[in-house]
RNA sequence: GCGCCCAUAGCUCAGCUGGAUAGAGCGUUGGACUACGAAUCCAAAGGCCAGAGGUUCGAAUCCUCUUGGGCGCACCA
């Protein structure tokens, strides 16, 4: 739609600067949108006002000589007018808007994916939680997130790939360990203290328990030093092991799980040094290895190999990111907890120092979630070992209202997960506003259906009788998916899809209120029984990309 | 001290990358079920977009400063 008038005015400026109206030395940029207000218009432009300038004419005579020039071939056009400061608005004919519901009808759930990415690769990291302890409300988030962008970006044709970094080096997992060794000889009888910083979560005398079946006695006198690795290599299955099955009950999924330890194992991190010496970006320091990270803007540069000769968490963090690229990546996107925002500039530097620009990485924050139940903000300290689960909630919540809540904020502001609200399946919970719309159409097709009424076919829809204020309003809905689409893509910003369902979802509400659909007359009943058919498929499509279902009954 | 993010209705938040009269949900008040699902709908009240300057035809949006919150500033991971 939008597309069409950009045609038509690409056409007008042209015919107007052969004639010699109008300059156009640059060729303007021409931007459409829809108005807020209804009388404005359908479609809206600001091009005169941003041409007042170089033109030097008042945006009204440069309108005037746009409308003068344009040539609606194709007859689309209902009205055209100036307005306000300079705006130009168009009204498009009825017929125009009508035409989107043979649209969705005939691409179905493919309705609104422009294919804007043309199958580039893109390789989306999120969650990479630590495999020391179960999945909290904050990794839910961004599972959710990160999930739904996923879903998003395939929709408009990008190649892409979902990726778990497990950190599976280091010395977390050596903490993971020394807590699991501890809580095992305990079990055993074996007074032993619990290490200091260790993980103090009950899970761990669980997993301590799974091992202590799987191996018995065996460890019982054997002190930790010649154990570490069954005990590592347990808990880090264990964990993981937990960790997969919690996404999978919160229906995400990884195409594949990419090991730190497995960068080490190949030497794959001394390769990566090797070439950022080789680049000049690396040096050596008061015996430290350092990244010239301040030549592409970082505040300091970043030590990669310690003195004691062993590795920062960057140095494996720079050969997982020249991995990625190796694969063939043209973007990289990670979601991050937004307590990490700090390391940003770094990471960037090292996209640079491998000779990529900087914009082929993007870097998702995602702020922390604060649940909240009767009112008060549920006590959260993984120090104390207790702490709410993403398990915990999904199976308190439901996975649908879970992450439909997740995603009705930008990823980057503070979400205040409301427990009892979740809960309720009432009329508070945004989810179900919009999957009960879902579920009424499929409602009146069952009623339709006992009727013995049946969907008509689009041949066999007289859409022109689709003329009310309503009616009109929902076409118009339906035909602005695909741009929402796209620019919700286009942004990595998945939540503006949770807005658009609620306004459509509002809409359905309200002409199911006003207007009847199974009316006595059929050409009426079958023209508005197609409406609601493309309604549903616009919502389904919709929610299937938050990862939320979309249910028949409820 | 330096850097990043945030500040919009009583509460929780949108605001389409600078457009016309700033929106939604909850909460409050008052209405709508003998017809396809009332998990719904309609209406009302509620705002100095934290404050002050600046950029321009035009600012919640961009720039600077101030105030007030969150988070980072490791040879930790």
């Amino acid at each position: 739609m939008k597309q069409t008038i950009t045609d038509i005015l690409t056409e007008a400026l042209a015919r107007a600067k052969d004639k010699g109206d109008l300059i156009l030395d640059v060729h303007p940029v021409i931007t459409l949108e829809t108005p807020k207000a209804k009388n404005h218009g359908d479609l809206a432009t600001t091009l005169a006002m941003t041409l007042a300038k170089p033109e030097a004419k008042s945006p009204r005579v440069i309108a005037e000589i746009i409308i003068r020039n344009i040539q609606d071939r194709d007859g689309v056009l209902e009205a055209t007018e100036i307005a306000g400061p300079g705006f130009i608005n168009f009204v498009l004919k009825q017929d125009r808007w009508q035409q989107t519901l043979f649209d969705i009808d005939a691409e179905g759930n493919q309705y609104g994916f422009p294919n804007v990415g043309r199958g580039e690769k893109i390789l989306l990291e999120y969650v990479s939680a630590n495999p020391t302890g179960p999945l909290h409300v904050g990794h839910g988030r961004g599972a959710a997130v990160g999930d739904a962008l996923a879903n998003l970006l395939r929709a408009v044709g990008y190649d892409v790939q979902r990726e778990f970094y497990v950190n599976d080096a280091g010395r977390q997992i050596r903490n993971l360990a020394r807590s699991l060794y501890a809580r095992y000889q305990q079990a055993l009888g074996n007074a032993m203290p619990f290490p200091e910083d260790g993980y103090h979560g009950s899970y761990v005398e669980e997993i301590a328990e799974g091992l202590l079946q799987r191996e018995g006695k065996k460890f019982l006198n054997t002190p930790f030093e010649d154990c570490e690795a069954p005990f590592a290599d347990y808990g880090r299955e264990a964990m993981l092991a937990d960790i997969r099955s919690d996404l999978d009950a919160f229906g995400v999924h990884f195409d594949s799980w990419f090991s730190e330890a497995s960068l080490l194992a190949a030497g794959a991190v001394q390769q990566s040094i090797e070439e950022l010496r080789a680049r000049k970006y690396a040096y050596e320091k008061d015996g430290a290895l350092w990244l010239r990270s301040t030549a592409f803007g970082d505040d300091k540069d970043r030590v990669v190999v310690k003195q004691d000769g062993s590795y920062t968490y960057l140095a494996t963090d720079i050969a997982y990111h020249r991995q990625k690229l190796s694969r063939g990546f043209k973007t990289l996107v990670n979601i991050w907890g937004a307590d990490h925002h700090g390391y940003i500039p770094r990471v960037q530097a090292v996209i640079q120092a491998f000779g990529h620009p900087r914009d082929a990485l993007h870097i998702l924050l995602v702020q922390l979630v604060t649940l909240m139940r009767h009112g008060q903000p549920v006590p959260m300290s993984k120090r104390a070992g207790d702490f709410v689960t993403l398990r915990d909630v999904v199976q308190d919540v439901g996975s649908d209202a879970a992450r439909y809540i997740f995603l009705t904020r930008r990823s980057d502001s503070h979400l205040d997960f409301d427990l009892d609200v979740a809960k309720e399946q009432s009329r508070e919970n945004p989810v179900y506003y919009v999957q009960y719309a879902h579920a009424r159409i499929a409602s009146l097709y069952r009623e339709a259906e006992s009727r013995g009424i049946a969907v008509p076919a689009s041949d066999g829809v007289d859409v022109s009788l689709l003329d009310s204020e309503e009616e009109q309003d929902i076409i118009k809905a339906l035909a602005q998916y695909p741009e929402v689409i796209e620019e919700a893509a286009l942004a990595y910003e998945p939540h503006r899809l949770t807005y658009y369902l609620q306004n459509l979802a509002g809409l359905l509400h309200n002409y199911y209120f006003k207007q009847r659909v199974i009316t006595d007359e059929a050409g009426r009943t079958g023209s508005r029984l197609f409406l609601m058919k493309q309604v549903k498929t616009v919502i389904q499509s919709a929610l299937g990309i938050l990862g939320v279902t979309a249910p028949e009954r409820m």
